[in-house]
DNA sequence: GAGGTTGTTCGACGGATGTCGAACATGGGT
DNA sequence: ACCCATGTTCGACATCCGTCGAACAACCTC
């Protein structure tokens, strides 16, 4: 009956991203599946977990998508047994400038 | 006596930079080590392999150049005993626009 | 509430990676 | 010729990382 705190939802790690060195950023980045991620991402808004098909199963995905969050690159917002992602593209840009923009536009060679 | 190609020194393997993928750039500067040899060669010119003291052993650091060259990063000068090493700057700039000096501009968080 | 949907977590496994000391290769000096 | 200086290469080792299926958790709908 009393007012217990929130219900379910245990809080997402999402770090402060200057608390995420640099290399950790980049090693976020450094992953061909991750990668285009982040691509779709970029084409803004939110996406939902489950429309990133990229051939890995879906365990192999929710540990990129932890990765990526954990790095600083994405937020996630829980809605219902969803979880919408989005890149916190204001926050790098300001933090290091031109940094996605480079890897953005780099050729995609990945066939 | 005649001439029978080249003395010594094998080829250095120094990637077309065009050859390599976005990821394996990333990959090589997301590392503290590789990352401090690359903040030092950007102060620009050539190094000698010795030169760089980051407390760990003669053969990581060679592994960790090594790293670096193949991923294009770098390009290596031999002469005599001693090996030159410097970045590839203006390559990169042109293929990855603004990725090096974005790297190079973030903090530097190493203590 | 039973069942379906969405996503995370838990081993497990194989392959890559960072690290080292020791051995090797090469070239310069005396 | 010998030795030393500079680097690379070779195991070896520990750790990390990407991947998966299976189990679990939360939520929505009927």
């Amino acid at each position: 009956m009393s007012n217990m705190g929130y219900p379910g939802h245990m809080e997402l790690h999402e770090p402060d991203l200057r608390d995420v060195p640099v290399t950790a950023v980049l090693a976020a980045l450094a992953d061909d599946v991750r990668l285009q991620i982040v691509r779709t991402l970029a084409e803004g808004g939110e996406h939902a977990c489950g429309t990133f098909e990229f051939g890995v199963s879906k365990a192999t995905r929710s540990h990129h998508l932890k990765v990526l969050r954990e790095a600083g690159v994405t937020r996630t917002r829980i809605a219902g047994t969803s979880r919408y992602v989005r890149l916190r593209r204001e926050e790098l840009d300001r933090l290091y400038p031109g940094l996605l923009d480079a890897v953005l536009a780099a050729p995609d060679r990945v066939a």
